[in-house]
DNA sequence: CGGGATTAGTATGCGTACATACTATATGCC
DNA sequence: GGCATATAGTATGTACGCATACTAATCCCG
């Protein structure tokens, strides 16, 4: 016992109800099931590697620029996944000719084949996400998630 | 123009509506308003720093085990965060006498006047980030958060 | 066509975030 | 009391995630 916090706790930590606290965990929950499913389903891919490679599928030959800015990423960041990416040969990058400053991604046929493998996974993991919430509420959930994130777009900064 | 997906893109990209991707967005949105929030009120403070302090103020004397159980994170990156929390000389460490193994986390001085100073801005955050709803959609929102997340408490692993 | 403003990518540095493994200490069961 | 088991903290390694700053290349405007 003594002097580790159980009951009560909660009434005293108020930032365990804000909206970004809940929001952090969520994510964190998210996060965890992607890993742990990637691993069962003996696919080494991260999140972000994943949302690369979807990116890359929509829009073949789309620089590191483009990607980041389809899923809202940093540049800095994206580097590092395309590296990895590359290097598990996945992807491949080539200098553009129209403009020597981009790189222009493509999937090979490993990448092809880890995206539209891993996919229908990557799907199932969201019922997980939301395995707390009924049909209606995960629709509502899902409305608002949107609604909030969408009110961010581009503007602030 | 060119090869940069403009139009057509989200059609594709059937990953921005997942429940994973938009969370992942609203964190770091909420992420980002608190440090450019945390700058501007010129506290020197992360998201888990400040959560920490939190959680230590609601249980003075709280080991980092605790500290960790209580804001959901991850025993090795909490050692980090109090290092840095050490450094700022905003919390005190020192070795249980009941277990030589825990450390005891209190707060300093600065550590109250940093937390109880901050603490306004904070819950502040809470409504920039849901700028998007309005106060039924706010309320209706942090409920399914809260039953998305209450779903995962302990359990699945 | 020339030069300032932009942009793509990288480098650097800090701070999470977590798996894994290791040490020191406690605890529980016989 | 003595040993198997569990736990607190740290170390290590990988991967984000982003601010900042820098280089190279392009663009825009006159």
């Amino acid at each position: 016992m003594a002097r580790r916090p159980e009951e009560g706790m909660e009434e005293r930590m108020e930032i365990l109800g804000m909206p970004g606290h809940l929001i952090r965990r969520l994510h964190q929950i998210s996060a965890h099931l992607f890993q742990v499913g990637a691993k069962a389903a003996g696919r080494d891919l991260t999140p972000v590697q994943f949302a690369a490679l979807n990116a890359v599928r929509a829009a073949p030959g789309i620089d590191q620029a483009g990607i980041a800015a389809a899923i809202a990423y940093d540049r800095a960041t994206i580097g590092g996944v395309i590296d990895r990416l590359e290097q598990k040969g996945l992807v491949t990058r080539q200098v553009s000719r129209r403009d020597r400053r981009a790189r222009e991604v493509r999937l090979t046929g490993a990448g092809e084949a880890a995206h539209a493998g891993f996919l229908p996974a990557v799907r199932g993991f969201q019922s997980e996400i939301l395995s707390g919430l009924d049909a209606a509420e995960r629709e509502q959930f899902i409305a608002l998630l949107r609604k909030a994130a969408a009110a961010h777009e581009g503007g602030a900064d």
